[in-house]
DNA sequence: CCTAAGTAGTTGAAAATTCAAGTAAAGTGG
DNA sequence: CCACTTTACTTGAATTTTCAACTACTTAGG
C-alpha cells in the first residue's frame, strides 16, 4: 500500500459516509419492520430463495452461496428454523454428502405473510425517494463495485 | 401496509438487489482488509471517532450514538478494547452518571497504523470505481435517504 | 483399485451482539 | 423538598455468528 497515505478528499469523504451511514441506518430500519414478522433480513432472504427455487428446496452450498452466508452460519440457522417447522433437510440421493433444505407450507406461509409488508419496508425507506434515474444510477454504480469486487476480493477470498 | 401487495417492477428490484449485494460483499472485503490489523469497522469507527475528538475523549452515550451503536454493545465493546490497552475509562466530574472512554496512545498508534491501509481499501473496493459524478450522485441519493429514514424510523424508534 | 486431495455439511466452543433488567444520578412538577 | 420520570450507563443471560475442527463422501491420478 502507497507509503504516503493517499487520504480521502473532502468529496470523496462526502460520498463515502454518506453512503456508509444511510446503508447502516437503512439495514435497521429494514430489520426493525421485519421484526413484527420475527425475521431477520439474512432469515427472509433465505425463505425469499427458497421459495422461489423450483420444489421450494436448495442444496445447502447454493442456498449459503446465493444468500451470501457461510456454510457454518446457514447450517446454524437452518437448524433453527427447522425447530420452528418453517424448513425441513432432506438427504441427496446423488450425492450422500449432500443435503436439501426444503421449504415446508409452514415456511411459505411465513414469508407470503412478511413479504408485502417487507417489500412495502424497501419502498418507504428507500426507493420512494429514488427518482427512475437515481435507480438506473444506483444499479449501474453499484454492479461495478459488485463486479470489481469480484476480481479482487472473491479472488483473495479467506 | 397496502392490501394489493406492490410488487417492485423490473428496474425497481435490479436496483434494489444491486446495491444490497454490492454492499453486503463491499462490507465484507473492507472487513477482510481490517482484518489484519485486529479491527472490526465497528471497532475501527470507535477509535477514529475518538482520534478526532477533542482530548481524544467522548462520552460513552455520545459516542455510541456517533458510531451507531447500541448503548449495551458499546459497552461491551469498550471492556474489551479496554482489555487491550487502547482505551481508558474516566468518570465525568459534572454528571455522576456519566462516563469518558478515552483513547490511549496505544489506541491511537493502532488506529494511525490502520487507517492509511483502510483508506486504500475504501478507495481500492470503492471509491476507484465511482466517478467525481458518481461520488457527488451517491451523496445526494444517500443524505435523502438518511435524511428520510430520520423523519420516520429514528421517531418510531424502539 | 487405491490413495491423495477436494467438497458438503455439521458441530461445539469462543466471541460478539442483543435483550431485559438493574443501579445510580439527574431533572421536573407540584 | 419530594415523589416521579428520565438519563447514563453496566451487567448477565440468551441468542447469533464465527472459528477451527471433524466426518463422510466424491473425484482425480496413477
Amino acid at each position: 500500500m502507497a507509503k504516503q497515505p493517499n487520504w480521502l478528499n473532502p468529496r470523496e469523504m462526502k460520498a463515502w459516509r454518506s453512503y456508509i451511514i444511510a446503508s447502516r441506518r437503512l439495514l435497521d430500519a429494514l430489520d426493525f419492520d421485519l421484526d413484527r414478522h420475527d425475521l431477520s433480513m439474512a432469515d427472509y432472504e433465505v425463505l425469499a430463495l427458497l421459495s422461489d427455487a423450483p420444489e421450494r428446496k436448495l442444496r445447502m452450498s447454493e442456498l449459503a452461496q446465493l444468500a451470501m452466508l457461510s456454510k457454518s452460519r446457514l447450517s446454524h440457522r437452518i437448524k433453527v428454523m427447522e425447530g420452528v417447522g418453517w424448513i425441513k433437510r432432506e438427504a441427496c440421493p446423488n450425492d450422500k454428502r449432500g443435503y436439501f433444505a426444503v421449504m415446508t407450507d409452514k415456511g411459505f406461509k411465513a414469508i407470503a405473510k412478511a413479504a408485502p409488508d417487507h417489500v412495502e419496508s424497501v419502498r418507504s425507506r428507500l426507493l420512494d425517494h429514488l427518482t427512475v434515474k437515481d435507480q438506473e444510477d444506483v444499479t449501474r454504480i453499484f454492479d461495478r463495485v459488485t463486479n470489481k469486487l469480484r476480481g479482487q476480493y472473491i479472488a483473495e477470498e479467506k
